[in-house]
DNA sequence: TCTATTTAGTTGCATTTGTGACGATCTTTT
DNA sequence: AAAAGATCGTCACAAATGCAACTAAATAGA
């Protein structure tokens, strides 16, 4: 498992003990399993999966608000939401106070997909949990929650 | 913290608890942080980094290994290393038993910056674990590995 | 009230990434 | 030993992403 190091004066650094790499390879790894299940089935790209589950999550927001609450881009949200409006998923409301804004919200349809991916994101998340064993699952809820009241606060 | 939910029948997923969202986001935190500094010291990109630190670790491969090794594309190597090679910061070698491959090795130059980075990198993460504290930091490990243990075996 | 600044969302452009085809070389089969 | 198949690395092309400029609309300042 240990290849053999660089006999060299500094600290080698062992990349799979890295941290930001096992981040990394573990985020996309988890991630790309379940990107499977809704591109296979639905065409869905990650952020258009994303735009739908906020917006499943929450009934009504505005395309800002979605990016701010699921980090994605302006410009990711746009497309993302420019693409479910052609599979009539959601359709815009355009705010009458401030018509700079418009309220997106899911239609029937796309009420309706939401159920059964977030039905599918469950049940993902219900193996992944059986296969990680009661201990393995607390730490890594644990172990995210630190990270996130890291990186939360600034700096 | 916990924002007002869609009345429809089925389990509403919040996305903020969602594994595979949250691995996704505490990643890309954590890597960009540690991504700006070789970008702003040296301008490495990502996969350069990663090439760098695999070949650094480990002598001597060929871009396929280095890929096999640090998950990257085929491709994303094959740059990486066109870039590596033009700052000399490695050298290609033919392997003239199999002429298809190639053995890939630092030179004193790429060598000496990997050294440096190497270190950085250790700085990084030692301040990370102080941040997160001991606990913290003992979690997410414990976390990682757990997950590793699982997509690393097939399924 | 008129101007300057900010905000919402879209678009064009450059950069990055993945896909598929390719030439070259090696391996396997017949 | 000839043909078929696999593997190594690269390239051309297409798709995805981010950045900056933009329009439209709202707000703040003078």
């Amino acid at each position: 498992m240990t290849g053999k190091q660089n006999e060299e004066a500094a600290p080698p650094l062992v990349l799979e003990d890295f941290i930001p790499y096992r981040l990394n390879k573990a985020a996309e790894a988890i991630s790309r399993r379940f990107a499977s299940q809704y591109r296979d089935e639905y065409g869905l790209t990650r952020p258009e999966w994303r735009t739908l589950a906020t917006l499943g999550q929450f009934g009504a927001l505005s395309a800002t608000a979605i990016g701010a609450h699921s980090s994605m881009h302006k410009t990711k949200v746009s497309r993302a939401v420019f693409s479910l409006e052609q599979r009539h998923w959601l359709k815009r409301k355009r705010d009458e106070a401030d018509r700079r804004t418009e309220h997106l919200e899911l239609t029937p349809a796309g009420r309706k997909a939401y159920q059964l991916l977030a039905t599918m994101a469950h049940n993902y998340e219900t193996e992944l949990f059986a296969r990680l064993g009661e201990r393995g699952a607390k730490e890594l809820k644990a172990g995210l929650s630190a990270l996130e009241a890291y990186y939360r606060q600034g700096r």
